[in-house]
DNA sequence: TATGAATGAGGCTTCATTCAT
DNA sequence: AATGAATGAAGCCTCATTCAT
C-alpha cells in the first residue's frame, strides 16, 4: 500500500534517521519501538534492516553525526587568529547555539549514552575526551598566559560549563523569551567573567 | 524455601527500593527488569507488588527522597543568618556535597525523569520548579542589594549552576583527584567568581 | 485503621457474601479479585479465608441461597390447592417476581455455573434438575387433563420459560416501564398462552 | 522448528479464530489463556498478536461474525413477501437453526459480552438493538392488522422469544432426541401460539 | 531493494492462597 | 477471630530480529 511517492523522495535511509532521532529525542531510546520508526518513516521493517544492521546503529549514526559536527567547530573557533579569551567565548557560545539549533540530537546524546553497546560506547567515549581536552586547552592557554585565574582547575571548569549546555535540553523551549543567540551569549559571558583572575 | 538469614535482614521495602537505586543508576530504568531487581533483593516479585505499586512506583519514591532532602537543606542554607553572597555559596557547596554523596539518586532523577508517568512527572517537577524558585530567590536578592551583576538573567544563572549539578553523575568518580567538599568549593567559587559585578 | 465499629456490625460472614455477590453480579466471577471483595467489605483477607475455604466457595453459597430460594417457592405454589391453569400462572410469574428482586443472583447464577468447580457444578446441576422436573410435572398434568396443548413437548416448554426468566438480567432495569409484578404477569401470560390447546 | 507441515495449511488469522471460538464457548473467555489459544492452533503468541490487537479483538471478532450472520437473515427473513405470520414464525424458526449450527459462537455471546471492553461492548450492543428493533416491527406490524394479540407489549415478546434462544446454549445438545428443525418449529409454534389474539 | 509474517524470549502485573503471629 | 506479608504460578503483551519471497 506504501507506495514510492509517499510524499517524501528523500532517500530512505536519511528519511529513516531523521524520523529515529526525533522519535528517540521525543521518548527516549528504549520506549521507541522498531515498528514505530518505520511506521513514522512510511517504511517497512526490511527496509530498515536493509540500511541499518540494528536499531543500536541507528543510535550510533546519531552520535556519530552530532560528534563529528561539534569537533569540526570546536577545531575551527579554537584555532583562529584572535586573543585566547575571545577564542574560547567564541567557542562555548558556538557550541550553545550548535546544541540548541541540533536539540534533538543532544537530548539523546546525554540520556542515551550508556544505552549503546559497550564497543560502540567506548568508541564514542573516546570522541567525547578528544573534544573535552581540545576544550580545556584553550583554559589551560588562558591560566599560563595569566588571562583567566587558575584557582579552579581547568578540567573542572570544562565540566562546568559543558554541564550547563547539557541541561538545555531539559529548560530551553524553543519561543521562550531568549533567542539561542542570546542565552549563548549570556552563558558564554558566565563563563569568561567566572574566569576573570 | 527463601530462609530467613538470606544476608540481609533489613526491611524489605527499604532493600527493594536500596536495590532498585542502585540498578537503575547503573543500568538505567528501562534496562532493570523487575525480575533483576527482586532476584538482587533476594525476594519474589509478589513481595515487591506488595509492597509498590508498580514499577513506575518504585521510581517515584526515589524522586520523593531526593526532592525532599535537597528541599530541606536548601531550605536550611538559604534561611540562615548570614550576608547573601554567604548563603548562596553555603547553599551550591552543599547541594553538590549532597548529589556527590547520593550520585546514584541523581543520576536516576536527570536521566530517567521523562520515563515517570505523565501523573508522577508533573507532580515530580512541580516540586522541582519550587526548589528552582527558591534558588533563584537567593540570586534576585543578590541582585537587588547590588552585590551580584545584573548582566545576566537570575533564571539562566541558575540553570548554569544546576547544570554542572545536574552533570557531575557523568564525570565525578569516588577515588579521583578531589574530594567532594573539594569539588563543591570549586563549583561553588565558579558559581560566586562569575556573579560578581 | 479498619476498626470493628466501621458502620456495619452485621456478621462478617453475611457482609463477605453480600459483597461478593454485588461483584460478582456487576463484574463477572473471574473478573472479580479477592482483594476486591475484602477491601469493598472492609475487612483482610485472613478474615475471607476464615469464613471460606476459597473463593469458589462463595460462589457456591451464592447458589445455594438461590436455589433453596426458589425451590421452596415453586414448591408451595405447585403445592397449591387450585386448577392447574392457576398454579402454572402462579409459580410461572412468581419465579420472574423472585428473580427481578433478586437479580444480581440470578445475573451470577446464569453467567458463571461454568466457573464452579467440577464437584460443585454437578452439584448445583443435579438441584437445579429438580427444580426443572417439578415445573415439568405441573405442565404434563395440564397437558394429561387437556388444559394445555400436548403439541409441544414438555420439556421444551419449561426451556421456553426459563429462557425468559434467565434472559431477564440482559434487559430488566429498574425504573423501566414496567415493575416487576406486571413483567411477571405479562410473562406468564405469554406462557398459558402459547399453552392453550 | 514449527514445519509448515502442522496439520493445517488453512490461514494462519483463520485458525486462530476458529480455535479461539471453540476455547471459549467450552471454558469461557476468561478461562481460556493466550497460551493455550496459541498451542491448540500451532502458532506462537507474536503469530496471534500480529493478527490480533489483543485476546478481546479476538473474541470482538467473534461478535462481528455472529452479528451480521443473525442480521442478514433476518433481514431476508422480514422483507420475504408472504402474510406477516409466515414472516415471523420463519423468522423465530431460523434464528433458532442458525443458533443451534453456531451454537459455540452463541454461548460466546450471551457469556461474554460484558467482558468487551467499554468501547466495543457499546458497538455490540448497538447493532444488537438493530436487530432487536427489526424483529419487534415485525410483531407491531401484526399487531396493528390485527393478527396478534395486542395484550403484551411487543418489546417484552421480543425479548421472551430471545431469551429460550439465548438458553439454547445451557441444554441443547447434539444427537439429543429432537433435531435442529424439530426444536425451532416447536419454538417457532409456541410463539405464534402466544400471539393468538 | 524491499516485504511482512513469524519467532522466541522476555517484560510487567495480578492473583488465590498460605502462614507466622 | 483475624492480620497482612509473602509466595509462585500464570496472565497478557511487546519487541528486535530473521527469512522466504
Amino acid at each position: 500500500m506504501a507506495g514510492t511517492t509517499d510524499g517524501s523522495t528523500k532517500p530512505v535511509a536519511q528519511r529513516l534517521l531523521a524520523t529515529a532521532t526525533r522519535l528517540f529525542a521525543e521518548q527516549g531510546y528504549d520506549r521507541t519501538s522498531v515498528q514505530e520508526i518505520v511506521e513514522a518513516a512510511g517504511v517497512t521493517k526490511g527496509a530498515l534492516y536493509h540500511y541499518f544492521g540494528s536499531k543500536d546503529d541507528l543510535l550510533h549514526e546519531v552520535y556519530g553525526r552530532v560528534l563529528r559536527l561539534q569537533q569540526e567547530r570546536l577545531d575551527r573557533f579554537a584555532g583562529a587568529d584572535a586573543p585566547v579569551e575571545q577564542r574560547l567565548r567564541d567557542a562555548a557560545a558556538d557550541v550553545v547555539v550548535t546544541t540548541i539549533e541540533n536539540l534533538d540530537d543532544t537530548k539523546i546524546f546525554f540520556r542515551s549514552m550508556h544505552q549503546l553497546s559497550p564497543e560502540k560506547d567506548k568508541q564514542v567515549r573516546a570522541e567525547r575526551r578528544r573534544y573535552h581536552e581540545r576544550f580545556r586547552a584553550l583554559i589551560e592557554e588562558g591560566q599560563r598566559t595569566g588571562v583567566f585565574t587558575t584557582e579552579v582547575p581547568a578540567d573542572l571548569i570544562v565540566d562546568y560549563h559543558f554541564g550547563s549546555v547539557h541541561h538545555l535540553g531539559t529548560w530551553y523551549r524553543e519561543g521562550g523569551p531568549l533567542t539561542p543567540r542570546e542565552v549563548a551569549d549570556h552563558l558564554a559571558d558566565l563563563l569568561l567573567r567566572a574566569l576573570r583572575p
